[in-house]
DNA sequence: ATCCATTGGTTCAGAATTCAACTTCTTTAG
DNA sequence: CTAAAGAAGTTGAATTCTGAACCAATGGAT
C-alpha cells in the first residue's frame, strides 16, 4: 500500500457534476428572481410570505422564521422591516416571552400570496422540476437529502 | 377529459425534492465561504482565481471572465478591483481590441491558489461529493446537466 | 433572592451587490 | 468614408448583506 501523499483532487465526473449543481443553483435563482421581478417580489421576500403562510395564525417567531429560511437574525430583521414597509408583514408582541417578536402576514401580504404563488410554482415547474421526470426527482432527493442532513446539523455546531 | 382548472401545485416528492436542493445550495455555500475565511478570501474571490490559474497565460478578458462566472460585468469589475487592492491580480491592456482588458493572475495570485486550492477541494469533498456516492453523482450530473443546459439557453435570450 | 450565562432581537458600520448612466472603441451598413 | 448601432468596461448612487456590539428579558444555578 502506497503513502497518500498529494490532495485528493476530484475526478472528471465528480467536477461536472459538482459544477452542475453550482451552475444550476446560481442560475436557478437568477431566474426565478426575474420572474418574481413583475410583482415586485424578491426571492427572499416570497420564501418569507411562504413560510408565514403555512404557519399557524401566519405568524412565525422572528428566530424561528430566520432558521426556517437560514438567514441570520441580523439579515431576518432587516428583510422584515422592509416588508412591512411595503405593508406585507407587520411585527407584533409576544405575550410568552417579552423579549419576543413575531413577523405577522398583513392581510395584503396574504393577498400577495394568493395571487403569486401560481405563478411562482409555474415558474419553478417550467425552469426545474418538469425538467428533471419522476426518475430525477427522486434521485436528486436520494443524492441531496443526506447533504442537507450533514450541513445542517453542521451549522447548529459551527 | 376534464378541463384543468386551477394551478398544478408541486407533489410532495417534487416538495422534497426542491426544497433539498434549495437547501443544499444555500448551506453549502455558506459551509465553504466558512472554510476559506482562514484564507482571507471569498467564494467569489476563489472562483475567480480557479478560472484565471486554468486559462492560457493565466489571465481572461473581463467578459469572458464574467461569464464563465456568472456575474454581471459592474460586479465583476468591482471584484476585481477589489482582488486588484489584495495583491492577487491586475488588469493589463488588450492590444488586438483597446476597449478590451484583461484580468491576469498576479505571482501572489498563483502562489495563493496553490495553497489554498487542496484546502477547498477538501472542504467541497467533505460537505458534497463524499456524501454522494459513486451512484449520486452520476445521478445528479444526469439530473442536473439538462437544467443547467435550459437555462443558460435561457440566459442569453432573456 | 441574586448572579450569570443564554436567548431574542435590533442596530451600526463596513463591505458587497445592483442598476442605470456613461465613455471609448469596434463593426456594420449605406 | 461616415453615421449609427453595438460591445467592452467603468463608475456612482442606492440597496442589501455581514458581523460585531449591544440591550433587554429569561432561566438556571447557588
Amino acid at each position: 500500500m502506497e503513502t497518500e501523499t498529494g490532495t485528493n483532487w476530484l475526478t472528471d465526473e465528480e467536477q461536472r457534476a459538482w459544477r452542475a449543481h453550482l451552475d444550476v443553483s446560481r442560475l436557478l435563482m437568477h431566474q426565478l428572481e426575474r420572474d418574481l421581478q413583475p410583482f415586485g417580489l424578491t426571492n427572499n421576500d416570497y420564501e418569507i410570505l411562504v413560510n408565514l403562510s403555512e404557519s399557524e395564525d401566519h405568524r412565525m417567531r422572528m428566530s424561528d422564521l430566520a432558521a426556517a429560511t437560514l438567514q441570520s437574525k441580523s439579515r431576518l430583521s432587516h428583510q422584515i422591516t422592509r416588508m412591512e414597509n411595503a405593508g406585507l408583514v407587520r411585527r407584533e408582541n409576544c405575550e410568552s416571552d417579552r423579549r419576543g417578536l413575531y413577523a405577522v402576514l398583513t392581510d395584503r401580504g396574504w393577498e400577495t400570496m394568493r395571487e403569486v404563488a401560481p405563478h411562482h410554482v409555474a415558474s419553478v415547474r417550467q425552469h426545474f422540476i418538469d425538467l428533471l421526470g419522476a426518475s430525477g426527482i427522486d434521485a436528486l432527493y436520494g443524492s441531496l437529502a443526506p447533504v442537507a442532513e450533514h450541513l445542517r446539523t453542521r451549522r447548529k455546531i459551527g
